[in-house]
DNA sequence: GATTTACGCCTTTTT
DNA sequence: GGCGTAAATC
């Protein structure tokens, strides 16, 4: 049987490629996976190559599975061996676990995750006695990572990357990597430099492993970094078989340290490569592509290519305007609803640029009854309680692991506070020992206060006990030990009694069943923990839900019948903190493209002008996105609400800036020239644009190049006449009026009673248990029947009487 | 040393 | 309105 039938000329040339480098660009919706899967089922079928010598690397385990069921479809199930699909970090951890002796450290290595991290960074803060004021933690983590994807070590740090706080970041980068070693532990990064490290320093290691892995594919080639990069140049020493797939227009990591030079100058890297381009889109309708396609095209860094379809032009692109965020969200759902109505099978997604926009979406999809499934909250493996117990796992597993100890030694409560903690800490740093090994000098000093020295006896009694217990005993059943032995259940159970202490100890259940599966999968535990390490929320994705909502960068690789990109606003989208330079503009925008490429039959986008940032009071309009002015009028439906003027009433159009966190912005007028002024009242000057002008909706006049000033494209939305403006501006006032907190009429008196029964938005029905008077607010303690007991802000709470 | 309360910040994106 | 950290209190 041909198993490439099913492909179109230019997906088979690229499925059919023989030996040599080849590049494939494969825009958004070209059927790029389905490319390398038919490709790795070619090459194991032709003979070209045995499945165990070919390896296939993507970003996400999602994709690594998507990928890994279709090859099965494909070849005969049961195989003994079977092709290498796994994501780079996979990959890695996989090589290091073997080879990682060679660099000196146990191949019993723990990964550290950002907590880790930060809690090692933190030390060392406190330790300098620096304020974290100056250096937050988070932000030296990231310039540590950025020095480290670049091969910079921590002594040409300060040279390389000079600034007035470089010496210190260059200090805690030091520290940083020496107990990272001392804890045998690797951070996100190191699996990849290390893994790269250990095939540089052994050449004959090298080439065995490029002579095994002989044909290497690589899915979203666009959003490698220098190190993969490097890792791909060794795997290939022997050979050339290096097969890339990726998007320039969809390059939305850089600020991972994703380069997309690195498919910019493929052929570069690897002269005679094969160039091949799969234009043709299967997934979106006609319209949604050229809308595209004509944002898309305000980027100059790509190497430029235009998608067509054979799908029907199909409905126009839908602009809708609304007055607050709740608006835009009941908007957004009443959509949802008539669409699944109208299709029950329907697939549908609300994008966002940032995770905080799902909160309202999540409102009133719960208030409606509609079912959702959210990706990006805060993962199975990352709570707190998983976290624990895994950190158990890791100190029996590592017991150099010093990340995992600090985060049990006094989880539950046993007596060991922070100040004996940080003592021994630094301790054991000076003498550059494992703090477990000093705990148990420690726990046997005589001169040591015997309160703390028999706390770490028992600690450590039980240490020793399940590290004897660790051989032969299944994970699972070691896990369900530990749980036991500390009383953890009962811990979560003292701490609050409320449904989500329930939630905390079901997780703790599913932890022991997600060890059992791996158990009977056949699995280590460092591979257990390894999964545990890098999975992400985005794997479990009930690929069935009718309704998503995510953050625009997890929608990669996804697509739905119709999509909502909301909050599309200036500031928020582009955002703020990626607009300074061009570079982040056109990240941006490929982002916008990713959005807007994942629907199939319809899209939606929304914005409204007053979106309530943090905390009530900071209600500045804001303008629409620039992107929204990139689309084309004739395909948008609706962008009149955001009706553009004569150009010339109120003077030159106004500069588009980037909205400033903190507290809200405007634009003042001084001296005759426009200038950012964070303090401005929008009151006070001339709006920046019109919306929802009564009648007379006008096309969107076509946008004739583009306006490259620094300040980016200017554009033209301007009252048309005084009395325009006049409106505009009783418009804006009367939204700011209903714009204040509920407060006001709240503190005066809500008439809520003790003994009453109200509703809450989000807590449903519930009895008000007590209220209490709190500043010139009121306090209310309210049983909930679905979720406990709450003390709310009544001001917030936004209580309705029953 | 542990628990409770207050405050300040938040909003990039994540393998 | 939520979260995490710092300060205050037992």
């Amino acid at each position: 049987m041909d198993i490439l039938a099913g492909l179109n000329p230019p997906q088979r040339e690229a499925a059919e490629h023989g030996e040599g480098p080849a590049l494939v660009l494969a825009g958004a919706g070209s059927g790029k996976t389905r490319v390398i899967a038919y490709r790795i089922a070619h090459l194991a079928q032709a003979g070209a190559a045995r499945p165990e010598n070919i390896l296939a690397v993507t970003f996400t385990n999602k994709a690594a599975k998507e990928m890994r069921e279709r090859v099965q479809k494909l070849l005969y199930a049961g195989r003994s061996a079977e092709p290498l699909i796994s994501t780079f970090h996979s990959f890695c951890v996989r090589l290091l676990r073997r080879e990682i002796h060679r660099l000196g450290y146990k191949r019993d290595f723990s990964i550290y995750d950002t907590d880790d991290q930060k809690r090692l960074v933190k030390q060392t803060l406190e330790e300098m006695k620096l304020d974290d004021d100056e250096l937050k933690p988070r932000e030296v983590l990231s310039r540590i990572s950025f020095a480290k994807n670049h091969g910079v070590p921590p002594d040409g740090y300060a040279t390389r990357f000079p600034s007035d706080t470089a010496q210190d970041v260059e200090y805690i980068y030091e520290r940083y990597e020496e107990r990272l070693h001392g804890s045998n532990s690797l951070d996100f990064d190191d699996l990849l430099l290390k893994s790269v490290a250990v095939l540089k320093n052994n050449p004959d290691l090298c080439k065995h492993y490029s002579n095994w892995y002989r044909y290497i594919l690589v899915d979203e080639y666009q959003d490698t970094n220098r190190p993969q990069y490097d890792l791909l140049r060794l795997l290939t020493t022997s050979h050339d078989n290096l097969f890339v797939v990726g998007d320039e227009d969809q390059s939305i990591y850089k600020f991972r340290g994703a380069d997309i030079g690195n498919i910019l100058k493929f052929e570069k890297d690897f002269p005679g490569a094969r160039v091949i381009r799969l234009e043709q889109n299967y997934r979106s309708c006609g319209t949604i592509l050229k809308v595209a396609g004509a944002v898309v095209a305000n980027n100059t860094e790509r190497k430029g290519k235009t998608l067509w379809t054979e799908n029907p032009e199909g409905e126009k692109v839908s602009c809708r305007r609304s007055d607050t965020a709740r608006d835009e969200a009941y908007m957004v759902v009443g959509h949802i609803r008539r669409t699944l109505e109208e299709n029950p099978d329907a697939r549908v997604a609300i994008l966002y640029r940032v995770g905080a926009l799902s909160r309202t979406f999540e409102d009133v999809l719960t208030q409606q009854g509609i079912p959702y499934a959210l990706v990006g909250s805060v993962a199975f493996f990352g709570r707190a309680e998983v976290k624990d117990i895994l950190a158990y796992l890791r100190v029996i597993f590592n017991p150099e692991d010093d990340a995992a100890l600090l985060r049990i030694v006094n989880t539950p409560p046993r007596g060991i506070g922070k100040t004996t903690i940080d003592a021994l800490t630094s301790e054991a740093i000076g003498k550059g020992v494992p703090l477990l090994r000093l705990l148990r000098e420690k726990a046997g000093d005589p001169q040591f206060p015997t309160r703390s020295a028999k706390a770490f006896q028992r600690f450590l009694e039980l240490v020793d006990k399940w590290t004897a217990a660790q051989e032969g005993t299944p994970v699972a059943n070691l896990l369900a030990t530990v749980i036991q032995d500390i009383r953890y259940k009962e811990m979560l159970q003292k701490e609050e009694s409320s449904p989500e202490t329930e939630n905390r100890i079901a997780n703790v259940e599913e932890l022991l069943q997600a060890a059992a599966e791996s158990e009977q999968r056949g699995e280590t535990v460092a591979e257990f923990l390894d999964r545990a390490s890098l999975s992400s929320e985005l794997d479990k994705l009930d690929p069935e839900a009718r309704v998503a909502l995510m953050t625009l960068h997890s929608a990669k690789g996804l697509e739905f019948d119709t999509v909502f990109l909301v909050g599309m606003e200036e500031g928020l989208f582009p955002h703020s903190r990626s607009s300074a330079s061009d570079a982040e503009l056109q990240e941006e925008r490929r982002l916008c493209y990713v959005g807007i490429t994942r629907a199939r039959t319809k899209l939606f986008v929304c914005w409204t002008p007053f979106r309530k940032t943090h905390g009530p009071g900071a209600g500045f309009p804001s303008r629409h996105s620039r992107f929204l002015d990139e689309m084309p009028g004739e395909l948008v439906e609706g962008l009149d609400a955001i009706a553009p003027g004569d150009e010339n009433v109120y003077g030159p159009p106004f500069p588009q800036r980037p909205m400033f966190t903190g507290g809200g912005y405007g634009y003042g007028q001084h001296g005759g020239e426009w200038r950012e002024d964070r303090h401005a009242d929008w009151r006070d000057r001339a709006p920046a644009h019109v919306h929802a002008v009564s009648g007379a909706p006008k096309p969107v006049p076509p946008r004739e190049g583009r306006d490259d000033a620094a300040t980016g494209a200017a554009t033209a939305n301007q009252p048309k006449s005084i009395a325009e403006l006049k409106s505009y501006l009783e418009k804006m006032q009367q939204a700011a009026a209903s714009y204040r907190p509920p407060a006001a009429k709240a503190a005066a008196d809500s008439g809520l009673r003790e003994g009453m029964r109200v509703r809450h938005d989000r807590f449903g029905d519930g009895i008000v248990l007590r209220r209490e008077r709190s500043g010139d607010d009121y306090k209310v303690t309210v049983t909930f029947s679905l979720v406990g007991k709450k003390t709310l802000v009544e001001k917030y709470a936004k209580l309705q009487k029953l």
